[in-house]
DNA sequence: AGCAATTAATACGGTACCATATTAAATGTC
DNA sequence: GACATTTAATATGGTACCGTATTAATTGCT
């Protein structure tokens, strides 16, 4: 009878790898969106605009590009409405397959992407500053294997 | 007369350290939050749960509570509603101060944080598998200026 | 050819963030 | 004490993700 029986203590908070991984792309999101707002798409859209950039005229169906951008179809799909609204994407029903779309960029679309390159490296300095090209490349490689455990956890995960 | 004045070329997009961080954010969220659905909370409400623990009884206001955690104020009400909804955390209005809330965690709360710890801890494991302490110590080095660097920038925008 | 299974995209609903505008309470000034 | 200013929290509306359910079109099997 007699007190509770949780712990009460309070918890260590160190400012952990991934608390800073975290925090950094929500940092990195907010402030480089308003850095981009004078061309007129976020950085989200800008990765978007990219990945289409490698696919040309003949565009690509968004399930192709979902895979390639390892992103859920939904949240493509909708990230591509908002493009095409501003008319940064032309989607058209591929004539083969009625159910696919063939998206491809506009003329607007491959120039915000040349607009928003500069602003980009130049945030990607200030965000960098401090550190060795050697320490980033370092940074990169050990990533890129957080990255690739995360990969490989996501496809076990999805069968 | 003549052909449009954009490049149309396809863009660089090798994975570079900004799009790894991005990525690997995205990816830890998804994948920790569904290895956290059995305790009942997601990775962002733990951390909110581990800073609340750090204020015990007398709790926080949820100013003091956002900037400790570098949060908008209005994310943080959002998430509080949600957790205070499902029972974890406890808000009160100041009796010195009828604007401000008295924020604390609930037995429940302390309880799923403690229920919700070995679970992350094994989730990182695996996403760190690979790397050995010092490459990790060093990362988390790196990251940290990074992460400076933007807290900065972050102030300086916001004056 | 006919029907079941698969696939591409979308609808719907949810979490996690943000900025700006609003409301209510406190504070500072006269 | 009265009124302007500041402050704490919330309302509102937007982007970026997710999962599951649905719809329409294609493919595969018989």
């Amino acid at each position: 009878m007699s007190g509770p029986s949780v712990d009460r203590m309070p918890y260590a908070m160190r400012r952990t790898l991934s608390a800073l991984v975290h925090d950094i792309a929500r940092l990195r999101r907010k402030l480089l969106d308003a850095a981009l707002r004078p061309v007129g798409i976020t950085r989200a859209q800008r990765w978007m605009l990219i990945m289409l950039s490698q696919y040309g005229e003949q565009g690509v169906s968004q399930v192709e590009l979902a895979q390639a951008m390892q992103v859920g179809a939904v949240s493509l799909g909708e990230k591509l409405g908002l493009l095409e609204t501003q008319g940064y994407v032309v989607r058209v029903r591929s004539a083969s397959d009625r159910r696919r779309n063939k998206v491809r960029l506009s003329d607007a679309g491959y120039r915000a992407l040349h607009d928003s390159t500069a602003l980009t490296q130049a945030f990607n300095r200030q965000a960098m500053m401090g550190l060795t090209d050697q320490e980033l490349a370092m940074v990169e490689r050990a990533l890129a294997v957080i990255h690739a455990n995360l990969t490989r956890m996501n496809m076990a995960a999805s069968e």
